[in-house]
DNA sequence: ACAAAAACCTAGCGCATATTCGGTTTCTTG
DNA sequence: CAAGAAACCGAATATGCGCTAGGTTTTTGT
């Protein structure tokens, strides 16, 4: 009785090869969405049959949500972000990895892309992470508002909006063209963003 | 020798036809991509058969190059966008249309984020098209600055990529969760951009 | 009216896919 | 070291896909 009912035994590499399904997943999904990826190209990278990943994950829909769940362990800032400049400074750092990781954003966009279609097994999950993301950068906003931080006539949900729609845009189109400088456009919009609206005690630091 | 060698005979009611599979094309791809469409359910969307709509294009490739290319034209701008207020108020009307047209937006979108992927049918197209439209974006900024219009230390590429950006990126949001207010987001970042980098003869129109 | 071609349809082919099944190997535990 | 289960594999199944083949109906110019 000691791993009794609940008893799920486990090779010591069974964690590892999960992972590297995983990780195999994660690139074929982000580069041919859902509906383009297929169990075989996944298990080819991983050098293991179609089975064998099955074995592991049950079905391509689980496999995909692993990966979502994993994704989205993967972006979520460590501590709260309760400052502006720290929701800021964490969603400008997402940008800049990305270059380095274009994985985990054409990720994000082929699926989420891919997830407006209700019929899509990735539907609700995209759809509430947008949710919860945007309160995460409304509530800093929200709160500066209220301690005289930000100009008060500000929108901030439509402003959130903006800074995380800019975001994904531009990632879009770095994705088809690498000449596309996203971090310039970014910055571009966060100083201007702060030069309209923040309200610093010290003179902005461009 | 009326109709001679090129003699391609049509009847009266083709035209229309092709235009009613091209309709329930764009709608359908719209909805699941070009990778989760199938002929089947456009076929059915236009009361005909598989056989029938691939009679009029000759191959599912066909066809999507086809949307493709109506696509492309639809949202054109009648003539040369030459000034930036021309341009400003070309893609922000194409904002504003699209919320009771979802499908061309949703179109762009879901295609343009399958084409991320080189092996896509459609990546050249969409890798082509954003050259196209941010030079056009581009050409009424640079002209703008040369002439003291504009601020000059623009970085004016950048500019246009952060607009385009915004404006698709705001429309993924929006396609994802329709409570987006994607015009009062768009109208926020215009504001603020000619606040910022516009030299108008006039005071600013806030 | 008549032939000829366009505009369809039904049926089926070949292929890729996710999933299942039964067996074999590999590891773990007592 | 010896069960026994986990971790695989090969093969088969069922489904859906784009596309083709061949025939029938509808429209057209003469």
């Amino acid at each position: 009785m000691s791993t009794p009912t609940t008893g799920q035994r486990q090779y010591a590499k069974t964690p590892g090869q999960r992972a590297r399904i995983l990780d195999a997943a994660m690139a074929v999904f982000a580069r041919r969405g859902e509906r383009g990826a297929s169990l075989r190209e996944i298990a080819e990278r991983v050098g293991m049959s179609q089975a064998g990943v099955l074995h592991h994950f049950g079905s391509k829909n689980a496999l995909l949500l692993a990966v979502l769940d994993r994704f989205d362990q993967e972006d979520q800032p460590g501590h709260p972000l309760l400052t502006i400049d720290e929701s800021v400074a964490f969603v400008r750092e997402e940008l800049v990895q990305g270059l380095q990781r274009p994985g985990l954003f054409q990720l994000q966009i082929t699926l989420a892309a891919e997830s407006i279609d209700p019929a899509h097994p990735a539907h609700d999950f995209f759809v509430d992470r947008y949710r919860r993301v945007t309160s995460q950068f409304v509530e800093p906003l929200d709160a500066a508002a209220a301690s005289g931080g930000l100009r008060d006539d500000v929108d901030t949900t439509a402003l959130a909006h903006l800074v995380m729609g800019a975001m994904e845009g531009l990632q879009l189109h770095h994705a088809l063209n690498p000449e596309v400088d996203t971090v310039a456009s970014f910055d571009l919009l966060l100083d201007v963003l702060a030069e309209a609206f923040i309200v610093s005690s010290t003179p902005d630091q461009v």
